[in-house]
DNA sequence: GTTTTGCGCAACCCCTGAGTTGCAAGAACG
DNA sequence: CGTTCTTGCAACTCAGGGGTTGCGCAAAAC
């Protein structure tokens, strides 16, 4: 019960930008090379690169090295665990709405 | 089975900030106006409401005036649903990267 | 061995967004 | 009515991030 469930903006911040997820769910349908994206996006490779190493940073994407290529694939264990954290989270914000209600009506 | 699975980038950019996410767990704890959350967090009351409006702007956040004042609540409806979103999606990726594995394997 | 092809580093541009301050207006309460 | 509290709009600053280009290098491919 140590994992951050209190401030995970720094996957958010991952996940916020149009460019990266398409790269993200790209690699998520099949692992690839920085180049071979740079190939099928409308960005530099530099621009690919980044993002790579912004979702590696935030354990979204895993690297291989495969020959001359470094390839990339997309891991889910780390979405599911947010996934859990926010339905958590959600539920907690539910609960507490409706508890004040409860006291409102039952107070007034 | 018209949900926009395929970017909620935008709701990510919401939560990607630490402010912002720090005044909605504070929402998530009780509703409160813009005034009371600037006497609560060390940044101005303007940058408050800009919060505010980002996170009604993503579905996070509902407002209703009452009295004087304009009460902000956290909703988890929509956080709720980005996590089955986000499970669904890591599954396939976790899925299809199997997939890949048992190919080469059978292949080699 | 020469020519691709892919990766890494660095410098640079530019726009967005978080935050600030200042001021005007309107509802609550004395 | 006057005061106070809250909200709303506007202009401004400033750092960060997405994107680009250019170059050098190493490993495959031929």
């Amino acid at each position: 019960m140590s994992r951050a469930a209190t401030a995970p903006t720094a996957v958010f911040a991952a996940l916020a930008d149009d460019t990266r997820w398409a790269i993200l769910a790209r690699l998520g349908e099949a692992p690839a090379s920085a180049s071979a994206l740079a190939r099928e996006f409308p960005v530099s490779r530099q621009a690919i690169v980044k993002h790579l190493e912004v979702l590696r940073g935030a354990g979204l994407v895993e690297a291989e090295t495969r020959g001359r290529e470094l390839v990339h694939r997309a891991l889910g264990g780390r979405l599911s665990d947010l996934a859990r954290d926010l339905d958590r989270i959600a539920a907690a914000w539910d609960r507490r709405l409706d508890d004040l209600k409860r006291l409102a009506e039952d107070g007034g």
